[in-house]
DNA sequence: CTTTTATTGTGAATGTACACACAATAAGTA
DNA sequence: TACTTATTGTGTGTACATTCACAATAAAAG
């Protein structure tokens, strides 16, 4: 396990090489450096090495980086070596627009259970291949079995904070939050909250102070 | 016009003590001061004045912040003093979760207008009171006639340039980008990326490095 | 009117992240 | 094997962000 801390932006920012690799690999292109890896995903060479120094050495000198194995390398640091299941709490709108989005298997990220007050047939119906919906009483049962430890909150705000609650008894240990409530969870408990109006009234501030509606 | 420049991250706090204020207006606390409401919003007290002094002096000495005006104050800041209209492209899974998404309205925002490649019943059922779907072909038009500033990009990934590239024609000048794309547009737009991959994968991140799955 | 109290607004100190510049070094070449 | 070239990995300086600590000051109390 690493001894240092590494900076939350370094992550991010690996997550963005990582993509990045992903387009290089299939264009065909074997070898990389960071100047020219930097050029493309907009960010500065040396930040790029510094970033990867937290983790060890990567590169050739005087060649650069091989492109797969950099890839392999930065999907095990970030445990994207292995299929994570995920469970989603809410089948609402956004629940039902998260189950359609096909970007999360290419990162490795499955949706294997679903959770709703509520099962329909209009729930039902939205259940793609390999995930099942069950009723929320169920929520500590299911996840426990399958030993989930990935979660999605995509209820009411009103219901997030309870829900985690419960997310955290049944074992997840992290959280990707769609509701504008920050959650309150024990520290063992990584949560990244996804917050829609706050990224539109960051949109509106910088607007008004160049066009000054 | 503000001479000096403000960190985002900010613009960012002055959202989360916005939503604060909301609340504990609603709660009918008429002062609070920047002690407490750093407890509530978990933000250090000497921060938050800090955030504030950018823009002015609103409190009073020994004192605190008058909640309501505080709240007016920092919502004319941002620009959110009066309605934003926003346009949505893009009315899949995704787009016809964030028609039904309550939460812009109480942010001031309100989707005014909508654009798909298919205008057919399905999609024109999910459109809520006040909003009209139209044709992408329409988008130049429709933006242009109605001057609105500010969109967001709800498409397949493999489109969103394209879709960023005719809103800017239009006179967008705040994008708020779902695709997974880093988009290229002139530097007097700005854009704030959602990528779930990247939130996601930031959280498998922290999660191995603690549970070693 | 003066003193006390509470809390802001802010200069200075600390901590963190970024970018530069170069020594270290791997691979290719003579 | 010695030399050249390209590019990494990293020590160092700089800029930026956060926190501390206190002087300034508004309101309340005497």
């Amino acid at each position: 396990m690493r001894k240092f801390k590494v900076p939350e932006v370094t992550i991010f920012r690996l997550s963005l090489y990582l993509r990045c690799l992903s387009e290089l690999e299939e264009e065909g292109v074997e070898v990389i450096s960071s100047a020219e890896l930097g050029q493309r995903c907009g960010i500065n060479p040396a930040q790029i090495r510094k970033d990867l120094a937290y983790f060890g050495e990567f590169g050739t000198r005087g060649v650069g980086y091989y492109v797969k194995d950099l890839k392999e390398d930065i999907k095990r640091i970030m445990g994207l070596d292995k299929e994570w299941e995920v469970a989603l709490v809410g089948v609402g709108n956004l629940g039902r627009a998260l189950l359609s989005y096909q970007g999360f298997k290419r990162h490795g990220f499955k949706i294997s259970v679903a959770f709703d007050k509520v099962v329909d047939e209009e729930r039902l119906s939205a259940m793609p291949e390999g995930c099942t919906l069950y009723h929320a009483d169920k929520m500590v049962e299911v996840i426990r079995e399958r030993k989930i430890k990935l979660a999605i909150i995509a209820v009411h705000f009103s219901e997030a904070q309870k829900v985690a609650d419960v997310l955290v008894e049944a074992g997840i240990k992290g959280i990707l939050n769609f509701a504008p409530v920050r959650l309150n969870v024990p520290k063992d408990v990584v949560v990244r909250h996804i917050d829609l109006g706050v990224e539109l009234e960051m949109l509106t501030f910088f607007l008004s102070a160049r066009i000054g509606k």
